[in-house]
DNA sequence: CTGACCCATCAACGTTTCTTGATTAAGGAT
DNA sequence: ATCCTTAATCAAGAAACGTTGATGGGTCAG
């Protein structure tokens, strides 16, 4: 069994779809599908600042979906297996109570 | 066979992303899977003002998520049917072409 | 040790996004 | 016609976001 995003937390939920909401990182997503990368294959690859794209994985990893790697001075990065299973599912999966907690009153 | 995102066009799935990205359109969303429902109706659920849920309805609707009917004085909205399947097949999806077309240089 | 390299972090700036309150428009009731 | 309701839109401000260039830390080669 893969990781998924088992609590339909909707501040969490939000986060992930954040990650995913600008072209950059779906880019990255896009490269990082064949197997880990290097940072600086990824720069080279999209032809970008590297401050940019630390940027851009830092909220990737901080939304679940990548992890990275240290070696020697290189830092590789890969996608979370099964990280972006189920997001469909999860949007189905917002329930009225997650959604109560969150926002400020009764929600549904 | 349902609606889909058929493209992995870059820039649409990030707006659609970027629709379900905040903590207020996931709720509206999630009240919505119930069925249609009037402005009137959400605002007082949400106990949000009226102009911010017309914010957020709008931008919903803009990413092709949810769809409005006026009836009368009464604005009712209803989620588009399978606007919301196939969203992670569409991540995985990302083919090194579209990255190409959208970002800078070669990508991938 | 020195210098080159890889990468994260920071500060500054411009842009976008979200919120709030006011205005506008249109429907229905009286 | 007048008034109330529903909801979209606008304007203004606050907050979050993304980009750029500079700085700093760690690693390896010479």
């Amino acid at each position: 069994m893969t990781t998924h995003i088992a609590t339909p937390d909707l501040t969490r939920l939000a986060r992930v779809f954040h990650a995913l909401s600008d072209e950059t990182r779906l880019c990255l997503v896009a490269m990082l599908r064949d197997g880990e990368r290097c940072v600086c294959d990824l720069t080279a690859a999209l032809d970008a600042g590297q401050s940019r794209l630390s940027f851009h994985l830092k909220t990737l990893k901080a939304a679940g979906l990548v992890q990275d790697r240290r070696e020697g001075r290189w830092a590789y990065y890969s996608l979370v297996p099964g990280a972006f299973d189920g997001l469909d599912d999860a949007v189905a999966a917002i329930s009225p109570g997650s959604a109560i907690r969150t926002v400020k009153a009764r929600c549904c």
